[in-house]
DNA sequence: CGGATACTTGATGTCTCTCAACTAGTGTGG
DNA sequence: CCACACTAGTTGAGAGACATCAAGTATCCG
């Protein structure tokens, strides 16, 4: 996945093995204009596990479409807290153009990530030619914006189990999507407990209870960074979730009601993918794409 | 304010009467543009405070543009709990396109409202004419989803007293940009306490209690939809809120620190505006814009 | 194998919710 | 201009969910 097109010394990714392309910032483009996007790519720049890819108080000057890997979101509060906003999985661009000079918010790579990186200076005069970049950049802070929205949701209205719960089964949700060849109820996700919590407004501690909770009721377990879905129906029970969220989590997939969601994940276990599978072997490498941290184990 | 062109039977919006041109969907289109978008407006749609711009469920099909009232957006949970996601003064644009057939939101008013609306379906041949539409609406959805990351934030990380004075506070402070003309520390603030209760995650009796308390310290008082600052540079402070969230709540005017907020707040009350001032009837009639219940008294 | 990180568990405290009754303010119709 | 009904706001008591503090154990990774 995104080999560096011809020689390894040049930055450029080639397009042609892009995850991203496959659904966010170039899907649906022509070739050529894919080649041109390519062609403004700054660099494919390798960030690590734990760094940011940008700071909260850094300027907001690029678009960072991440190619490979996991990154998150997040807000430092004036007293140490940290909110996890969401998380970005391959295809999500980050860093699109805000209001003001700078961002308030960062975003740190979860495991090893590559990153696209296109400069806002770049997009007025390409947008004037291409007017698709305008309204496509628009659908994707507006994906961002629905998933603000259900987070908001989610940590306003719904108790801890539920919350937990609920982002446990968007990040399934989201990775089945991402990689529709996964076909298995065990997934690598790369957060401690500790993400979970400030991703849901909790305490580590508190996390910990309710995830042994999940399990001892044979729901889910997360354990060490392996999430297991134990019994889907009642994972999306608990969650709360109605079906246009999960609808709109699968991005252009809507769902007919809630069993839809339920029967995707049994798909899943039973190994009975929707779409043309991949073979076997590559769910690997597509699930547990760069990282060290992203091997299932060793 | 939005006056109708010509006719009154007649159901455009002139543009050159719209608040909302001021600061959103059309700031710095050309006037040519400006009326091209006004030709394609399907009408000045009037909504009566309490009624849906659009539900939870209804089709996502056009651009509703704010131009005189007050709303609000908001998601029901499956138990029957209403989350409000943020609230929208003149000039907002609700209702823009999402990825899926629907939103999973809708959009409530406050106050008596007027809305100029925009089928989704004219958005595409035009944005191909107009590149910068595209980049607009993206431009807009991106402010959306920093207040929602904000509010994300401070839900999941601050106390019913400092999500309390953080959502005031931000009210006060996007009323002030709405309407520069205004310079009176007390305004007219169109909630009962359930919706602030709604938007911060809490209970209104547990808002009431927050409400007391900040009046008893001499901060801020809010009661039967009049809020006054009372102290703005303990409301600040209370709020825990950074100068960059500020900056973005004052569109494109980013502040120094934390002090100019209040400084702002100070030049509010003793009526030193900064902009070149309206004359001191006219804030009443743009602060409270159209609607009976947005009246001081009668 | 050893240090570092992540996870686990218990005891205790507190913030916020729930339930319930009551009061104040608003707006309508006479 | 007043009375009434309705909505919004107020207050108290008690319960529960979640946080905090603190000490331990498991897992990872070099």
């Amino acid at each position: 996945m995104a080999k560096p097109s011809k020689a390894d010394g040049k930055k450029h990714v080639d397009c042609r093995y892009c995850q991203a392309c496959g659904g966010e910032l170039c899907a649906g483009f022509t070739p050529e204009l894919a080649r041109i996007m390519a062609s403004h790519n700054a660099g494919g720049r390798k960030i690590k596990a734990g760094d940011d890819l940008f700071g909260p108080d850094a300027p907001s000057n690029a678009i960072f479409s991440l190619v490979d890997g996991w990154a998150f979101r997040y807000i430092l509060t004036e007293d140490g807290g940290r909110q996890i906003l969401d998380f970005a999985l391959p295809g999500v661009v980050l860093g699109l153009p805000v209001a003001g000079p700078a961002h308030t918010f960062g975003a740190q790579a979860l495991t090893d990530c590559i990153a696209c990186i296109i400069p806002h200076a770049v997009l007025g005069p390409l947008s004037q030619q291409h007017p698709e970049i305008g309204l496509r950049l628009a659908s994707l802070i507006s994906q961002d914006r629905s998933l603000a929205f259900d987070h908001l949701t989610s940590i306003g209205r719904q108790s801890a189990r539920e919350r937990v719960a609920h982002l446990l089964l968007e990040l399934f949700i989201r990775c089945r999507a991402q990689w529709p060849g996964c076909r298995t109820e065990e997934m690598h996700l790369p957060l401690t407990q500790e993400h979970i919590g400030d991703a849901t407004g909790l305490t580590f501690v508190h996390v910990n209870r309710v995830l042994r909770e999940l399990h001892q009721e044979g729901i889910a377990e997360f354990h060490y960074r392996r999430l297991r879905i134990l019994d889907p129906d009642k994972l999306v029970d608990v969650a709360g979730t109605n079906r246009d969220l999960a609808a709109a989590w699968l991005q252009e997939r809507p769902l007919g009601d809630k069993a839809c969601i339920a029967a995707q994940l049994h798909l899943a276990s039973h190994g009975m993918s929707a779409g043309p599978g991949l073979p076997s072997s590559s769910w690997k490498s597509r699930d547990m794409p760069v990282s060290g941290a992203g091997r299932p184990s060793r």
